[in-house]
DNA sequence: TCTTAACTACGAAGTTATACGTAGGTTACA
DNA sequence: TGTAACCTACGTATAACTTCGTAGTTAAGA
């Protein structure tokens, strides 16, 4: 099924909300996991009610970010997408976005304030890797 | 006056949303403009009613996303922000939340999938030059 | 001057996102 | 067995986002 961004246009690209990621970068840490774990593990930063997080999962469930175990009477809820796939998303969202288009644009804005000579160094080494495998 | 992104984590960042984010894009294409002259560029591409552009430049203006210059009848809006501004903040949002803070990580992840031969020299350049600056 | 066109302000509707409480059923153990 | 803890489903409340219509005012031209 085809999903729609807030512009009206149309598109299939995974673009989890803010509240979203946040329950999905526990799951990619911490694996597949109950609502409870993932409740326990969300509190220990902030209050959250117990049926706030069910219900974004539920809702995560229905938009199929998630996929849920039912084997068990507490479900196990598990990312349906990896992080490097919603990363990779949600990068083609915003550089489709507020980019024109242009990945270069996106990487030059992220270089270009602060960028330490190590990861400068890293990012000359990914460039190197990457014209290799070209090849 | 502080603004708070939907996670609840205080912030001072400008991020609009996706359709604030399609009038600043004329804006800053354009220049300062009525809302006349942006309804019209719109209507190239999709049919919008001119309130509902009216209404946005009003929310975008108390929000403090755009200057508006009421000397004459038809007011003026500005972008508040420049666009590399603007997409500062909107990569340094999207670190915080999708990428674990590591600008590095989301430059890797626009890399990583598909770079042409031109932008990998082209980025390469953009290191050299950020490095000499350092020195 | 009178009518028409243009402009702003305002309200409201429809949708999504976020957050919880309650109801009702299941499990475990005293 | 009964009661306390736990689980899901569901309804609801609020705020933000997006869209547009209407009302009222101002300007401009016949």
């Amino acid at each position: 099924m085809k999903n729609k961004d807030n512009s009206g246009r149309p598109t299939n690209r995974i673009v989890p909300t803010s509240a979203e990621l946040n329950l999905l970068n526990i799951l990619w840490r911490i694996g597949p996991a109950t609502v409870r774990q993932v409740h326990d593990y969300v509190c220990q930063k902030q209050n959250t009610g117990y049926t706030t997080i069910l219900k974004l999962f539920q809702i995560m469930h229905e938009k199929g970010l998630v996929a849920r175990d039912e084997t068990n009477r507490a479900h196990v809820y598990s990312a349906a997408y990896s992080e490097v796939q919603t990363q990779s998303s949600l990068i083609k969202d915003m550089v489709t976005k507020a980019f024109g288009g242009s990945k270069y644009d996106l990487v030059v804005r992220a270089l270009g304030e602060s960028a330490s000579s190590d990861e400068i160094a890293e990012i000359r080494d990914l460039l190197n890797t990457l014209e290799k495998n070209k090849k």
